[in-house]
DNA sequence: CTCCACTAGATTCATCTGCATGGACTAGTC
DNA sequence: GACTAGTCCATGCAGATGAATCTAGTGGAG
């Protein structure tokens, strides 16, 4: 309502635009849960099942602690999250070569069916969520903007000189005609 | 790369921005957690504070029940956690006027300070976090996105059209010159 | 080979979480 | 006023969580 359109954004703007990006993620992933998405599953233990089905080379599976650190979730958790998931039939365990510490979890075919099937699911959500009101131009300009303030967030200041043309550069939104 | 610029957007633009929109914000809580914001309090504690401060007439306090839904908490869980505050000389719990059931959740003084001192560290780390790569208007348009996103996912799908001349109304970003 | 510092996971313990349920109170009906 | 249905919050319980700790295995120095 004042000179906030321009320069240095002051304290209510960036408030209101923290919120704004908390309540989404937090009112989207909750929409995404009660649709089902997940079938049985917690969102976390899709995660780790979508993260061993994206590591590199197909079902060379991973490591348990690189698991954690993806998927931002403490070792011991992860110990425990992989240790149900075995139950269920969807990882297996087995001790990592070359390092006898180390524990490799794989899908099982039954773990990747499901993965693909939640998977399959949970894309169209998202895609339904994400179209119903932004064009193909906005949420390129919404992906760019997040993507400044979290690299910016984690960056060194003096790092961050050219971050805002790279975000400028995505150009205006509004692209539908 | 393709054609993707306007019109409908693809699978990978909404799944990207999607996925881009939840690891911001997951990194940002995080880093807010890591630098202390909350103290000793937890996020869900600080939330209920927040929501008891912000609750209109100042320390008419609020309902238990009212509270779970204001922070998407389930009730048995919001009871618990009152208690724990009110252990910890937080808020203090009496029966509501008017309603023997009820439950009247009020913020102590002291409860007061610890949500106001909680409340200006955070939101010195939001700016901090959210002006380090977006000017005003880029912050802005973020809002306005995000607000359109959330907005159009809980809004019957006949109510939509208006929605997106709104998003675009806020202008082109990049507005640093 | 032995020792020691270090790393990867498993385990322990106290706490928190959610679902299902229970008890207290209200409101509408007869 | 008694009965019934409904609302509000508390509690029991099983399972999940995280911090701290423990165990097993690795790798380098002497």
């Amino acid at each position: 309502m004042t000179a906030a359109r321009t320069g240095q954004p002051g304290l209510r703007a960036t408030t209101t635009a923290w919120r704004e990006l908390l309540r989404t993620s937090t009112e989207l992933m909750r929409w995404f849960e009660e649709t089902g998405d997940f079938g049985d599953l917690t969102v976390r233990e899709y995660d780790v099942l979508r993260a061993l089905a994206e590591s590199r080379d197909g079902d060379g599976g991973a490591r348990l602690g690189r698991l954690a650190e993806v998927t931002y979730l403490p070792q011991p958790s992860m110990s425990r999250l992989v240790e149900r998931l075995e139950r269920r039939g969807l990882v297996s365990r087995c001790s990592a070569p070359q390092d006898g510490r180390g524990v490799l979890v794989r899908l099982t075919p039954r773990g990747r069916e499901v993965q693909a099937a939640v998977g399959r699911r949970h894309v169209r959500s998202i895609h339904q969520a994400m179209a119903a009101g932004l064009d193909a131009a906005q949420l390129e300009t919404l992906t760019a903007l997040l993507a400044t303030v979290r690299r910016a967030q984690h960056t060194p200041p003096a790092v961050r000189a050219g971050a805002r043309q790279q975000a400028d550069a995505v150009g205006p939104i509004g692209g539908r005609s």
